[in-house]
DNA sequence: TAATTAATTCGATATATATCTAATTAATTA
DNA sequence: TAATTAATTAGATATATATCGAATTAATTA
């Protein structure tokens, strides 16, 4: 019910919405100063109080303020906790890409080989992108392991599944370090990360 | 045109109306890691390329990325300066009233002073909340100079000018500690910051 | 030079949300 | 106990915006 049964990124979206209004940054002004009740809140901001409660809901549920009652008056005030720990993460570099946790890495790669192979798995072209010819390239890697030696006939095989001219394919794989060559054997470059 | 000529308030808002969208916030993450163009950030995303320009848009904008041109490709980046300003904004307690530097803050009161005064000056009632009635009577208190002594008759007079019920209103106005009283003659506390 | 490609801009649409009035709830005062 | 008052909730509405497809722009490749 609370915010504690939020991951840490809906807890940031929380957050980021909450503070995204005009108004709402105003309100986290004053009770930065002292604590204010809605009414009060409603005069300094022009607002009808609904408006004002319906501010407070959204910043109490990312955490930034709480009521407490007084005589028949909520007086609202600022959490400064959260502010804090939203702070520190934000100036964490290596923290950052923790907000992009859900994101399938892998999807870009599936995209460019959607778009280059046929049904059969061949190749329509080599792309003429760089980034995109490194995805086609690593496609294609698979099918080599890593610590055998290839005669260069073994290589032109395995790249004829995939390509007529294995010379541009071989060549490639030696121009982007994902295969090395010495008198006339070919292998991996086992630093695939 | 850019994000140079905005207020401290303003570019506050800018930033975390930036940072308020799930999707933005996972640009921000992946941008941290390192550079991608606007087709990568669309493909990992599953959203479409017009929609990841505008987001990339409301980033630049707000000064957290910025692009740099390679081939024909747009390689955005992450501009961490911005996050660590915001940052230190967000956890110097002393610096939030700012964001409510245009809030007027006598709007309060001239609420509930023009809900208890009738159109001659007198009061309707005295209000029953304390808040209320420390507005009213800091109102009167306007009709008193610093540093005199007044006797009591002369208090009254004053006084009667606002309400009938002279003897209660002397009585708040020492209570509230806004006048204090030594062998008949009243006087203003000066601590009106 | 023509064809391809990445990015942006434009226009349209559906969703989200800031705000209000009216109604309701909860607490206090008379 | 009845009347008053602050706050919230509910429902309605207008504005903001996230997203898309189509068109345009700018750059590269063939």
């Amino acid at each position: 019910m609370t915010e504690a049964n939020q991951t840490n990124d809906e807890q940031l979206l929380t957050f980021f919405k909450a503070m995204a209004d005009a108004n709402r940054l105003k309100i986290v002004g004053l009770l930065a100063q002292q604590p204010y009740s809605v009414e009060q809140l409603a005069a300094l901001l022009n607002l009808r109080p609904p408006t004002v409660s319906h501010h407070l809901k959204l910043l109490s549920e990312a955490g930034l303020v709480s009521a407490k009652a007084e005589s028949y008056y909520n007086l609202y005030q600022l959490e400064p906790g959260m502010l804090e720990q939203i702070a520190s993460h934000l100036v964490r570099r290596d923290k950052l890409p923790s907000m992009a946790a859900e994101v399938d890495m892998e999807a870009y790669d599936r995209l460019v080989l959607k778009n280059v192979l046929l049904p059969d798995g061949k190749l329509k072209v080599i792309p003429a992108q760089r980034k995109k010819r490194e995805v086609v390239l690593k496609h294609i890697l698979k099918s080599f392991q890593p610590g055998v030696r290839y005669t260069e006939k073994q290589v032109n095989d395995i790249l004829a599944h995939y390509y007529e001219d294995v010379a541009t394919l071989r060549r490639e794989m030696i121009i982007y370090k994902f295969m090395q060559r010495n008198e006339g054997e070919y292998w991996l470059i086992r630093d695939e990360k």
